[in-house]
RNA sequence: CGCGGGGUGGAGCAGCCCGGUAGCUCGCGAGGCUCAUAACCUCGAGGUCGGAGGUUCAAAUCCUCCCCCCGCAACCA
């Protein structure tokens, strides 16, 4: 049985989480929950990026200290990924020193070991303003935008990841054709693969404590703490105790990795993650799937244009699936998305509402109202089986905007078969339960199409039609097998159970 | 010549890799149905597929050049 890791990214917490954090994860939880479904064993891992200059600023501004802040935002995030069911295994906060610490630690001695590490002079422009370094592109008339003042030129002893020898190394693994670090969709990683050609750099990977005081010590130097890589990336292995007693290695050296990530951080992970991995005797991961960047209505979000649009705001007034059916739908795996309150209301009436929750809602009324009796028959299935190939495909491809779109187009066919026959005014009752069969064996199929896009309602309808399997359909051991995508399998499945409104029309707004 | 993405009916998008009736959602017009969450179905109006060349029997789709929009251009996650 195949093994998968799937991480995304981990976020940021000076802020409260926002549409792009939902996108990746909503993202990330599709696959989990396919891979699930098609056998493998699944691992999925998110969590917080809680150390830096950044959070140490934001804090002092608040007038906290950065655990404060951390401990307050972090939360956050982790409950709306709860919320918006998210089937994550583990939350890595890289301010733990417990569990996050001890790995990070042991990448570095390995890499300093190693010899990958230098200790050089950095050089650079500080303002004491903002209490960190500028480069000359940040400066207005050579002073700082925000402080209006001109930046000191400092110079610091920082360890150096000598990133620029693993230039060959990193091509080899990232050939579109004979590399083992797959980018998808591939077109994103054409940008990667051009930066690459222009020459790698040695990267910065520590701080002193005087500039950077939040973050993980560096090792035997009191005065040095570690930048942001070292940290950051290294929760992918933290979360699975890398390097320590109690570190579960089959989940990286025996699984498929990928990781999850957006455009603008694709290049770290494509390119510095690896290389240090290699450096330090890792494995590296299997795939990387790059995922762009959500809009609201058409602009970036911002808060000074005030429209930022706030998940919770969307799932109080929707709820999680139509949340994650639009994200799903709408936005091609890698593309960039727009998020708009219009669009949103027009796809939940046409597609949930319209399509889905009337089709669902006419079968069985109209069942219901024979008795609620099932019986498949000879008649002809309006369901074709090139459906289910079409929708493996895509969704193994992660084409999973395809793959959903798929589903609704079965029930597009299905209200359209519907008419066709007037199924209300067949008049001899065994083909009418016959045919009104027909459309609940539809139904059970969307269902499970839908199951990693929209669990709930996947479990909802299910549970309206009455399917065997209805009760572990959430379960993480749930597999859809071969027969369950056979047309009129469930032989145990005799009568549907209640209709009910699966989405309710919601006010606009 | 810095790199990448985009420019398709009123709006938002898919199709382009693997050339061959231009598709989807919303909106608009007409009709049908009345089982259903005033939902469903059919038909219609509306597009020189950014521009100009080229390849081809045939190009939104391949090639060349140009124009416009967006992001990136390295330590900022």
């Amino acid at each position: 049985m195949p093994r998968q890791y799937i991480h995304t990214a981990i976020d940021f917490p000076n802020a409260a989480p926002h549409m792009g954090h939902v996108m990746e994860k909503v993202l990330a939880d599709v696959m989990a929950r396919w891979f699930r479904l098609r056998g493998d064993e699944v691992r999925l891992h998110v969590g917080a990026d809680e150390n830096g200059i950044k959070i140490q600023q934001t804090a002092e501004a608040l007038g906290m200290t950065p655990q404060e802040l951390v401990d307050r935002n972090s939360p956050l995030f982790e409950q709306l990924f709860r919320r918006l069911n998210i089937s994550f295994d583990t939350f890595i906060r890289t301010s733990d020193p417990k569990r996050h610490w001890p790995t990070v630690v042991a990448l570095w001695n390995r890499l300093k070991e190693g010899g990958f590490l230098e200790k050089r002079t950095y050089a650079g422009l500080y303002c004491t303003g903002c209490e960190r370094f500028v480069t000359e592109k940040d400066l207005v008339d050579g002073l700082c935008p925000d402080h209006r003042q001109r930046p000191e030129a400092v110079k610091e002893e920082n360890w150096f990841f000598l990133l620029s020898r693993k230039q060959d190394a990193m091509k080899k693994l990232l050939h579109p054709k004979t590399g083992t670090y797959k980018m998808v969709p591939s077109w994103r990683g054409n940008e990667v693969l051009s930066f690459l050609e222009g020459g790698l750099e040695d990267v910065s990977f520590s701080r002193s404590k005087e500039t950077l005081s939040w973050g993980v010590p560096v090792p035997d130097e009191p005065d040095q703490v570690m930048y942001v890589w070292c940290d950051n990336l290294t929760s992918y292995l933290s979360s699975l105790g890398f390097f320590t007693d109690h570190e579960m290695r089959e989940w990286w050296d025996d699984a498929e990795i990928t990781d999850v990530i957006g455009k603008d951080i694709a290049r770290f992970h494509a390119i510095n993650w690896p290389a240090m991995l290699q450096c330090a005797g890792v494995k590296t991961p299997e795939r990387l799937l790059i995922h762009g960047f959500i809009t609201s209505d058409g602009q970036k979000m911002s808060k000074t244009l005030g429209n930022v649009v706030v998940p919770s705001d969307v799932l109080d007034r929707y709820g999680v699936d139509p949340l994650r059916f639009y994200l799903s739908h709408e936005i091609p795996v890698g593309n960039d998305g727009d998020f708009s309150w219009k669009r949103f209301g027009e796809l939940y009436d046409a597609k949930l509402r319209n399509q889905l929750g009337n089709l669902l809602n006419r079968a069985l009324v109209l069942l219901k109202k024979e008795g609620g009796e099932m019986k498949l028959g000879a008649a002809a299935q309006a369901f074709s089986p090139d459906s289910w190939g079409r929708y493996v495909k895509a969704m193994n491809d992660f084409d999973y905007s395809v793959a959903i779109q798929e589903a609704f187009s079965v029930v597009a066919a299905s209200n359209q078969g519907f008419n066709d026959a007037a199924v209300w005014t067949i008049a001899d009752k065994a083909t009418k339960i016959e045919t009104l069969s027909a459309f609940a064996e539809i139904l059970r199929h969307v269902a499970l199409m839908l199951l990693p896009f929209m669990p709930e309602t996947a479990q909802r309808m299910s549970r309206q039609l009455n399917v065997p399997y209805v009760d572990q359909m959430l379960d993480r051991s749930f597999v859809l097998t071969d027969e369950m995508k056979d047309w009129g399998s469930q032989k145990e499945w005799k009568r549907v159970g209640e209709p009910e409104i699966l989405f309710p029309p919601v006010e606009c707004k």
